[in-house]
DNA sequence: GTCTATAAGCTGATAGAC
DNA sequence: GTCTATCAGCTTATAGAC
């Protein structure tokens, strides 16, 4: 039900995404059962399936959200602004959406390590021309000496490792830091201290 | 079947444990079946449950040689030698692991992913120490003005991060990438510049 | 729109022949 | 040790009453 037409219907419609991305983001498509999404949402398991023709369109639903939220604050990042500032904006952004949004960030980590099977062209397409366009950003800044010189592919897969890995890794993150720690404010500041060091020329 | 007598067992087990860390590693622990676990084996059903007695056993044994692999590496990290030459060697090691060991990272990135619910106690405690043990270990070097004065759990995060990511998101990082590039390859000389630069005083 | 009932196929595990 | 046959329970999806 990609556009619902009356309020209950998106009203519905809204609840069982949420219930299944809290299912789909910790098993896995495989792993996720329509009962439990159900049981989650509160709705019985037929009524799931009259709002959504199947298990995968629900999946698609979400995956096909998710992609733009999840570029979003590459695109953000603007040639004609500070590089550093730019860079340690973009960082800043993405820490956000792992603190936000974890549930949309396990989502896609674990749609990416079973090799994208629902994905594969958003990766291989948008995401892919997205990143080779800011990385010929990063290159002119390079150029013009504004940042260290680095392969900004590798770069760019740093922000994702750095910031993701505090979403994607809670648990562990968590068990090892033990309480009384912020594991989001404390990677904020860190990884702005990385990556200042890391682009100073 | 923890202690196999025969060679034919033996061999067997370890068959049996090869295609397990495939469909698990791809599908986690719910989305693997017994069904793609013997086909990639090459033996029946019923013979797999002749030398692990449930699907969990063959996860578990799993799951029990893989934290010993995994923290080797951290382990090995040396009080008494140069700091910068040590932490390098630590990220080098964690890459080789990444590219020799894809699926075994993947593997514990599932289990991480899903809230570690086979992997609690050992995060907890064995992983937890470790890690407390190396960050007091760092700390030091940072008081005597070896290495910059970092908070020393994140600069493990980072060093899991960016390593396990090039393992972890490969199909990613070889989508963006294109062909003709070797990602570990690259990634090795990258991180070590990053860190070089990170920890310089 | 939502429910109960149920079909059809899959999944983990067992029985028993060889 | 390995196989075929099979069970009980689960899972996706549909039918049809209300």
């Amino acid at each position: 039900m990609t556009r619902p037409r009356t309020r209950i219907q998106q009203k519905n419609s809204e609840t069982i995404l949420e219930a299944a991305l809290e299912v789909f983001s910790t098993y896995g498509f495989r792993g996720a059962t329509l009962d439990q999404i159900a049981e989650v949402a509160g709705l019985s398991k037929p009524n799931l399936l009259y709002y959504f023709p199947s298990k995968e369109a629900m999946h698609q639903a979400l995956l096909e959200r998710l992609l733009d939220t999840w570029l979003d604050p590459l695109r953000e990042m603007d040639e004609a602004g500070d590089p550093v500032a730019e860079i340690l904006a973009y960082v800043r952004r993405k820490i956000e959406l792992s603190r936000d949004y974890p549930r949309e960030s396990r989502l896609f980590a674990n749609e990416i390590l079973q090799g994208a099977p629902r994905m594969r062209e958003a990766i291989e397409g948008d995401l892919k021309r997205l990143v080779d366009e800011k990385a010929a950003v990063m290159i002119r800044w390079m150029d013009q000496g504004r940042i260290a010189r680095l392969p900004p592919h590798h770069l760019i897969f740093s922000v994702w490792a750095l910031t993701q890995h505090y979403a994607d890794f809670d648990m562990q993150v968590r068990a090892v830091l033990g309480p009384d720690h912020d594991p989001f404010s404390e990677a904020g500041d860190y990884l702005e201290a990385l990556f200042r060091k890391l682009l100073a020329v």
